[in-house]
DNA sequence: TCCTCGTATGTGATAACATAACATCCGACG
DNA sequence: CGTCGGATGTTATGTTATCACATACGAGGA
């Protein structure tokens, strides 16, 4: 078992300390360089998102926040939510109501999700060619897209194995 | 501008009142073929979505059905939003929190939509191609579709000429 | 220095979306 | 006639998201 290997996706087991830090600091120089203000509450929300490694509720992330003193009312999480998805730092779930720190950050980019309806992890993945084909039939139609919701619900790995052994 | 030539999606011209009348008489043939009840709320959700042709939050139903009579506490539209749902004759679109008729009803299916950011109006597609695509990744990765949420907006042919003429 | 302007935050209130829980009704079937 | 399952009525509440307005604070110009 080693720490990510060429996996596309993030089912995989991986060294979590190193992952948050080095995204994190990712994410800074990417702030830096765009002149990007990356405030303690936008930086403890992209940690918080990262360290649980999974979707979550802006009012989890809230409780996160109160608790260290950082903001208690909905607006505090939602801004920095809105920043952090923004700038292509984090993504939001539309099936879940929920948000994930990004898995490839520093570029904006649509993303697509696996969501795991076993054990409730969530997995990022590039789909370009799901998006390549959902566009070629929205020309069609003459439909410009500006951008692209792909979520797909079932079983990861382990829940799959777990449920149909 | 003919009315509706073999587009595979809905954004073009057609006779409304028809269009209407006729899905509702195939679900009707639906569930009598299976055994569930389309009673008189069910029936007349679907005839609201249909009339207004785009997509409704559940609490917008529920207001026309208070001013008929049929119900006027949010269980009465969800429960019936659940069962059209539930048995292919609308949809849920995550993105906007609403619900749309279908317009292949018949089978079970999922759905793709293009929702137009400039007037609102939704269309439902039927991206066979993306979704295999999708499945194609999500298989590499081991993981399993079960559900498939396939959104996109942008816009559509009528806005997109507006807004760049 | 002082002003002011843009960006970020603090905070209270409320809007919008969704479901839990329990009572009741009513037709099908034995 | 009983009872059982699906549908409905109703109260209450839970969850998610935004509005509106006040405050703070640094950057840049007069």
């Amino acid at each position: 078992m080693p720490s990510t290997p060429p996996l596309p996706i993030g089912f995989a087991r991986h060294d979590h300390g190193a992952c948050i830090h080095d995204t994190v600091t990712a994410v800074a120089a990417r702030c830096a360089e765009d002149g990007l203000q990356l405030t303690p509450v936008r930086r403890r929300v992209l940690e918080i998102l990262l360290e649980r490694h999974r979707a979550l509720g802006a009012y989890e992330i809230l409780d996160v926040l109160r608790d260290e003193g950082l903001g208690s009312q909905p607006p505090v999480a939602y801004r920095a939510l809105e920043f952090l998805t923004k700038h292509g730092f984090a993504h939001r779930i539309e099936r879940l109501n929920a948000f994930a720190a990004c898995s490839h950050p520093g570029s904006e980019h649509d993303a697509a999700f696996l969501i795991c309806t076993g054990c409730g992890s969530v997995a990022e993945a590039m789909p370009d060619a799901a998006r390549a084909a959902l566009s070629q039939t929205a020309q069609a139609a003459g439909f410009t897209i500006t951008r692209s919701v792909i979520e797909a619900e079932g079983l990861c790995p382990a829940c799959s194995k777990a449920s149909a052994p």
